[in-house]
DNA sequence: ATTAATTCTATAAAATTAGTAGAGTTTAAT
DNA sequence: ATTAAACTCTACTAATTTTATAGAATTAAT
């Protein structure tokens, strides 16, 4: 399941997305249209920010706008920033790997390959999910 | 990512399928054979026996013996039964839905629609993973 | 200066996870 | 009957993670 976390960040860049391409949203704004706590979205769009997800403008009239192409932002790029890993075990992770830590002999781990294909089949249908395909819906 | 007890069900399984069909595993012969802390399997093993994927002889020489075949438990199954729903929202699951806590309108949701796809996609990924598919590898 | 916004660090409450403890029950063998 | 060896059950605990909240600092436009 996703975290609180992950979800607001999709929902705020839905928002993001939706704007007219000059526009800069103010985080209550968006807090307010997707139902999510304020001082907790500040955090998620730094998060965000550090990604190169969004970008922000400082002071009086400034706010976030989408960094990246609405086509270029993959649920599976979320989940990592926020939730880590697709697999379902770090020995099978791409981007996360870490040894199991009872793993006694990964090599000849019987559970590893089958979580290797899960990864790669939910890896590609995460990555077809893209904010852009979102909003069309 | 798989809890630890979704991790160890699936090692006790593997580990009770590589048995000769009449062998009766004790606890702490799966614990050892699999490096999973006894007590904490104890647990584990009572939930597989009431999911009805393992059945148990009590008393001395009882222990623990597959009840279901070895084809029909999935990795689907596993995690549906310790960690819960395999979709990334509830609001996407079959077997979990629940409504989001943050939800205005759930049949708006511009989430939803691409979470209930990642989820049909995984689950039909996670059903063709048996303990038989994983054994043989 | 003032106002309105982002940025940063620290803190806290709640929930979940991972594991332990110990008493109780069942069965087989003696 | 008694003992030994196993599963069964309930409760508890420690650690971690999640979900926030608080408040001061910084930035920029007017």
């Amino acid at each position: 399941m996703l975290s609180h976390k992950a979800k607001y960040a999709l929902k705020a860049l839905l928002y993001l997305a939706q704007q007219e391409e000059t526009h800069v949203s103010r985080t209550i704004e968006i807090a307010e249209a997707a139902s999510i706590p304020k001082k907790f979205l500040e955090q998620i769009l730094l998060d965000l920010k550090r990604g190169h997800f969004v970008g922000s403008k400082q002071g009086k009239f400034g706010g976030y706008y989408l960094l990246k192409s609405k086509n270029d932002i993959t649920l599976a790029d979320i989940h990592r920033l926020f939730d880590g890993a697709i697999a379902l075990l770090p020995c099978a992770s791409l981007n996360f790997y870490e040894r199991c830590s009872d793993c006694v002999n990964e090599s000849e781990c019987l559970l590893r390959h089958g979580l290797i294909t899960i990864r790669e089949e939910t890896l590609k249908a995460m990555e077809g999910i893209t904010i852009a395909s979102l909003v069309k819906k």
